[in-house]
DNA sequence: CTGTACCTATCGAAAGACGACATGTCGAAA
DNA sequence: TTTCGACATGTCGTCTTTCGATAGGTACAG
């Protein structure tokens, strides 16, 4: 159908989330949100049933890990950081969406 | 999930036929995939399941339209080309692949 | 004490892609 | 002449990701 209201490529939120954890430090999801809606622009609303099944994703599978705190607006706070494994996981992941978006390039290049 | 295998990014597919057609001119839908696959490099494998679904949603869209017609193998083969719609369709598509690889690349190029 | 911003979470629907399967044709080799 | 492999189109069920809606809960300001 027609996109006019895509902002993020799908499949990226992980990399996203993974490349803020790893440039800001521990976040907790809300306040991930919030980031990475801040960067994209204003146009763009990420919605809570994105992000939250997005971290228990990352979670599950060891690239994040979580611990209870409580946030600077003194509200109690599920903190996410990246685990050894995330953090080498966020070069695999840059490394697939360059050799992805470079396949696409291919094809907008391509003049034959 | 771990994404070894991703090839070509989500969602690109519709642009990549669309963007082939335009470069080429008018193809079937085999002749389709195996240049995609070839562009690509050998490691993708382009499923009928996913080339024919798009197909048929690119014709229900009117961005292409279909003969029948003869293969140069001599087959009788679907040709599909873009229809004047498609032709816009291109560059709507390519503009928003752009801005959405903009925003990917705002978040890997921070570094605060 | 009431509303608002903050914060976590789940559910169902929609959409795209894939593997597997079904169907059939052409030409060449055995 | 049968059989086999490459060509060609298509469907089905399933998986994954994302989103909107919904729900529950806390801290603080007015």
């Amino acid at each position: 159908m027609s996109k006019e209201k895509s902002e993020i490529p799908y499949g990226t939120l992980d990399l996203l989330i993974l490349r803020s954890l790893e440039t800001i430090g521990r976040m907790h999801g809300y306040a991930l949100a919030r980031r990475i809606e801040q960067v994209c622009g204003e146009s763009l609303q990420l919605s809570q049933g994105s992000i939250y099944p997005a971290l228990i994703r990352l979670e599950q599978e060891g690239w994040i890990d979580t611990t209870w705190g409580v946030s600077e607006t003194n509200r109690k706070v599920k903190f996410y950081s990246l685990t050894e494994a995330g953090r080498k996981q966020v070069a695999v992941e840059i490394a697939n969406w360059e050799k992805a978006t470079a396949l696409v390039a291919r094809f907008l290049g391509a003049t034959s």
